[in-house]
DNA sequence: GTTCTAGAAC
DNA sequence: GTTCTAGAAC
């Protein structure tokens, strides 16, 4: 009977599966007289590594019931097999009457929906949540032998933290009766035991088990990185020190959940103590004048103060002239000074050296209270903080932010600082508005931590002016990056002040219309997201609504797949992948192409963080482009250069699967046996692909590039040169190996580039391409400025 | 029976 | 992005 349902479509294959189950069901309630508890489909949801399978065994070897256990790694004859051979293997395992452990790890929202629709009326379905750190999970992983998914060993660790990335924890929404949250071995051998000893009349009581709180999870996890913030000179107080201040001014915390936090200096009413007046005071930013009118806020702690006990009246006076310093070269940037205590010395000394020092007052300020609940706790608007790092406690946590900081950076050094972005999923992002995690780390002069510099504060000084240096510019960094202003896009209530605005003007030196086009892919990634946001926004941007759609559908990616990451990983740090790269400069890296789609292919990848794609580029960039384009030709002509067959074409692709803005410069014989699919060389054959000289174009005359529609990339497949169309990609690969036509009008207006033929100081030129064949033949002794003044058009560099 | 493609999984 | 696979297309 089920096997007879056709599997093609999962969503009617599962509406089959289920009539299918009614009628089985059915009958095995009658033959039990309506005792037996309903068969359970208990959804395992966990990373590899995490105990999934041993969780089944161990329920199914003690169990009172009858499990199945639904293992997409051997579902196919011991095979790995799919998703829809599980659904139906689960549906046969019910209608026996059996219950189901489904063994995948089901991370994902999508991933577990068909296997939650197994339940309804028929069956309860249960989540079993194996949240374990992940280098729990990994460690597992990478050990372990004999695998059913041959998922083990050095690949494992990759793959299990890019899984960990996209995990989105079980809700009850989804159909599931019964969640259960494991976070350590106990709990799981807790909930196996729950399994195991469940009889076939009993059921568990619905409901959430064993999740910890929103609030929790952020105190176990953020709370670790800054648990070095400094108080008093003294080391950290822990996470109840800190609650129980809040609760001990919560007259001060109400009232600052009001969202604006007062300037000093305005009375409170009288039924305040004087103690919790003061205390509210000491809360608030410290300097009477300090202005709220949303600019970028960076909240920072000392660094080095705590844990690597840097002399406090020496670390004070380097922050203060690191600020005045910031603030010389970047306007309209705010700056908090945080600590947790309302006593702290740090604060103290800074504030009066501030003040001798005439640090602008609106735009530093200090402020007591948690660095990580600015905004609930004390209603601050900082979307970046920072957090001074020191070397063996940083990414343990298991959480999203950690993971995303170990794609960052294993390590910082002394006086360098690095941006991790905070995952739109975390309670920092989703509760306190903070957008990205700066990581920086101080000199240390603990003979207790490692690199201790024994005192010596001359180097101390310097290398903490470096660190608070660093951490400011990767600030400004932010600030000015397309990201951030993305990330504050799109709430009107938070209208963009003209000081804001001008501080983009004044630092990026942008042209009067390039903020204006900026605006519409701001608030086009806005919409693309989703993203109305609850939480206060910076730069909320004003645009017509007939212009808010015009770039919605070509505007940049509002998410990025796991594996989009690595070239922006090799663009923000190349100095650890020096395999990779061909040459680094400050603006710009190149490398091969992991997958080259043809005998040459290289990618010039920008350095600017926060610039992922043509949809990001402004007229502020030209000067980048330009650059990116003299690098790729300057490597067309090396190519060429050693063989003068090769002729390149230079350009980006409109919507890129990897993030971070890059430059591909491919030769156009597509000779590769990477090129395997249609939507690969559609990419480079189409109007999708967009050529350097004409995205240059473009942005000179109208501040944006054009970007062509993804669906191109399913277009039939034609040759670059004859245009003759072709049934698949092997007959075209075949006729592109012999085919002798010139390139087409379209790609004549220097788009190619060409060998100088024969030479051994050969160079590159772009022209006609029907020209260019005949140049290519011109006589060794022609020189180059020859060429120039025969065609008029050449590019060389 | 073989080739090729699209989609799921990673 | 790639790999793997089933099933469509041939």
């Amino acid at each position: 009977m089920l096997s007879s349902i056709p599997m093609a479509e999962e969503a009617d294959t599962v509406s089959s599966l289920l009539n299918a189950l009614a009628i089985n069901h059915s009958f095995l309630m009658s033959l039990s007289e309506g005792k037996e508890g309903k068969p359970l489909v208990v959804i395992l949801v966990g990373a590899p590594g995490s105990g999934k399978t041993t969780f089944c065994n161990d329920v199914i070897r003690a169990a009172r019931r009858t499990w199945t256990r639904i293992c997409q790694d051997t579902i196919a004859n011991g095979k790995a097999g799919t998703k829809a051979q599980c659904l139906q293997s689960a549906a046969n395992a019910l209608q026996e009457g059996k219950n189901v452990l489904i063994d995948r790890c089901n991370l994902e929202l999508e991933q577990r929906s068909e296997f939650v629709k197994l339940g309804g009326a028929r069956a309860d379905v249960h989540a079993v949540v194996l949240d374990l750190p992940a280098r729990v999970c990994i460690s597992r992983s990478v050990q372990r032998t004999g695998h059913e998914g041959n998922l083990q060993g050095g690949k494992a660790a990759a793959v299990v933290n890019r899984m960990l990335q996209k995990k989105v924890l079980p809700n009850l929404n989804e159909g599931f009766s019964r969640i259960t949250f494991c976070q350590n071995d106990d709990d799981v051998k807790t909930a196996v035991n729950t399994y195991s000893f469940l009889g076939l009349f009993d059921s568990l009581p619905p409901g959430i088990i064993g999740q910890k709180s929103a609030d929790a999870k952020v105190q176990q996890g953020i709370m670790k990185f800054f648990k070095k913030v400094d108080t008093d000179g003294n080391c950290s107080q822990n996470s109840s020190a800190k609650r129980e201040y809040v609760s001990q001014n919560s007259a001060a915390k109400n009232e600052y959940n009001e969202n604006k936090p007062r300037p000093m200096g305005i009375e409170k009413g009288n039924e305040v103590g004087k103690d919790e007046q003061k205390n509210d005071m000491l809360r608030k930013p410290c300097v009477s004048d300090f202005q709220w009118n949303d600019a970028p806020t960076l909240a920072f702690p000392s660094i080095s103060t705590s844990d690597f006990q840097f002399n406090m009246d020496k670390a004070s006076d380097v922050i203060v002239e690191a600020v005045a310093d910031f603030f010389s070269k970047f306007d309209k940037v705010k700056l908090i000074l945080v600590d947790l205590s309302p006593k702290s010395k740090m604060l103290s000394l800074v504030k009066v050296k501030a003040s001798k020092k005439n640090v602008d007052t609106t735009r530093f300020s200090t402020y007591a209270g948690d660095i990580t609940r600015l905004y609930t706790g004390g209603g601050l608007h900082c979307n970046v903080i920072a957090n001074a790092s020191n070397c063996d406690t940083r990414w343990t946590t298991g959480d999203a932010l950690e993971i995303a900081t170990k794609e960052q950076a294993d390590t910082i050094s002394p006086g360098s600082s690095i941006i991790v972005p905070v995952p739109r999923t975390s309670p920092l992002n989703q509760r306190e508005g903070v957008t990205y995690v700066i990581h920086v780390l101080g000199p240390n002069m603990n003979p207790q931590r490692p690199n201790c510099l024994k005192d010596d504060y001359v180097k101390g000084c310097k290398v903490l002016y470096e660190a608070y240096s660093s951490l400011f510019n990767n600030f400004a960094s932010i600030a000015l990056s397309q990201n951030y202003q993305k990330e504050y896009s799109g709430d009107s209530k938070y209208e963009p002040t003209k000081s804001v605005g001008k501080f983009f003007e004044s630092v990026v030196e942008c042209q009067p219309s390039s903020s204006e086009q900026k605006s519409k892919r701001e608030v086009s990634y806005a919409k693309s997201n989703g993203d109305s946001g609850g939480l206060p926004r910076c730069f909320g941007m004003l645009e017509k609504e007939e212009q808010k759609s015009e770039r919605s559908d070509h505007s940049a990616k509002s998410s990025w797949g796991s594996w989009a990451h690595a070239l922006h990983q090799i663009a923000m740090h190349p100095e650890k992948h020096n395999r990779d790269v061909i040459e680094i400069s400050d603006d710009f890296v190149v490398l091969n192409d992991l997958y080259p789609k043809a005998k040459k292919h290289i990618l010039v990848t920008s350095r600017l963080p926060g610039l992922d794609c043509l949809a990001d580029i402004g007229r502020e960039h030209l000067q980048m482009l330009q650059k990116m384009h003299a690098a790729g030709l300057k490597w067309a002509e090396q190519f060429s250069s050693h063989d003068p067959s090769l002729v390149f074409r230079l350009g980006y692709h409109s919507v890129p699967s990897m993030r971070q803005l890059h430059l591909h410069v491919i030769s156009q014989d597509f000779d590769s046996t990477h090129l395997r699919k249609k939507k690969h060389w559609n990419s480079f054959n189409t109007p999708f692909f967009r050529d350097s000289i004409d995205v240059q174009e473009e942005i000179k005359m109208n501040g944006l590039a054009t970007i062509k529609e993804e669906k191109l990339l399913s277009s039939e497949l034609r040759c670059h040169h004859c245009k003759s169309a072709h049934p698949n990609l092997p007959r075209l690969k075949y006729h592109i190996a012999t085919c002798k036509a010139p390139f087409p009008a379209h790609l004549q207006n220097g788009q190619l580039v060409f060998a100088l033929s024969g030479s051994s100081d050969a160079a590159s030129y772009s022209c006609n391409g029907s020209e260019a064949w005949k140049c290519a033949k011109l006589e060794n002794h022609l020189t180059q400025l020859t060429l120039i003044c025969l065609l008029g058009v050449l590019t060389i560099n």
